[in-house]
DNA sequence: CTGTCCATGTAAGGCGTTACATGATTGT
DNA sequence: ACAATCATGTAACGCCTTACATGGACAG
């Protein structure tokens, strides 16, 4: 269970509210993995069963009362666990390429409707990867050279270098149907064939 | 809902039984979009119960009975109008970027480890679908020149584009941590950087 | 006589989504 | 006055997974 350890991962810096933790998400992991609120409640709340965090209810005046979660050893114990032991291999699950494969059902025009769609999508993600690492590394009191920033960082550089690649495969198909051009052999970098660039 | 449609995918081309769409998903679609047995049946079912396919039983002498499921017209037409349609921005989950993401609590060792799994991992998959992509270009029989053949074909494209870039980045990551080199600005292809490349 | 292929399903559980519900405080 | 923010939850539904169940034909 990946959102476990994710918040784990989260509580391992600091103690936080179930509200911090929906803020935490959306800030720095939406991109790679979206979490909603109901979602975060109830799995501190399955943590806490099982004792892998521990809850303090904060009284405050005049506000409502908030639930602060801290973790707890065993917590820390098995997050090291989770993130220092290799993923079996994921299934992805891409519905655009279900239209694509089943494209011989639908129009050049209508093909490349979807095509440009989804290329106007992507430039406009990449934008704003390439704005939020812009951002993040000119801010003024930012330690940008430590091991902790290089990793979160290099996150959005997952999502940055698979946005080129996807353009870039986009654009080629958009040139071929355009083309009328269904030769196979130039759509994919194949063994043995172009190699040099790279 | 993305099943639904790669069933009426397939049955635009000929009337099948689950089995044999099992057989389909298996052969031609599972890298982007695996399917089990239980949900392909169950989804025929609905599918049957909205109208969009027919089924037929076949008896068949000292064999037990098949269904055999072929698309209606509403299901050709629905079929269609879901081709047609751009999707709505998926989100993606990557479990691995969590674990990169929190990997200040892990060592050197450890990420080296994660990290370099995923390369065997992923070069496996390239070669793989590297195999696939000559083997099918390969075959005697095969029109590799029609718009069809092109736009399948382009599927597996995208696998091999996305597997060669994910080796990339997952190599220049090893690079930087064997080296304790933490500088961000090598991590990613941001604009106003070296953009010469591509 | 054991395993694999053909062929169809049910049951239960996990993870995620959307919508709904509540209530105080702060900003415009 | 109204919206946004802080703060916590429940309910219901959807899609996918794993495991279980059944049963004949055919190959080694």
């Amino acid at each position: 269970m990946s959102l476990k350890h994710a918040i784990l991962g989260f509580l391992s810096y600091f103690p936080l509210s179930g509200y911090d933790l929906k803020k935490g998400f959306d800030q720095s992991v939406r991109h790679f993995w979206p979490a909603n609120q109901s979602q975060i409640y109830r799995t501190l709340a399955e943590l806490d069963a099982e004792g892998l965090v521990q809850k303090e209810i904060v009284q405050r005046q005049e506000r409502l009362d908030m639930k602060v979660y801290s973790i707890t050893e065993s917590g820390a114990a098995e997050l090291h666990r989770w993130l220092a032991t290799p993923l079996p291999p994921q299934d992805t699950r891409e519905p655009f390429l279900i239209q694509i494969f089943f494209g011989g059902r639908i129009s050049d025009a209508e093909m490349l409707n979807l095509l440009e769609h989804q290329l106007v999508e992507t430039q406009q993600l990449l934008e704003q990867y390439d704005a939020l690492f812009r951002m993040t590394l000119a801010q003024p009191n930012a330690q940008t050279d430590t091991r902790d920033f290089f990793l979160r960082m290099a996150t959005l550089g997952y999502g940055i270098a698979g946005a080129h690649a996807y353009i870039k495969w986009l654009t080629n198909l958009v040139e071929h149907i355009q083309a009328g051009n269904y030769s196979v052999r130039e759509i994919a970098d194949v063994t043995g064939e172009a190699r040099e660039q790279n």
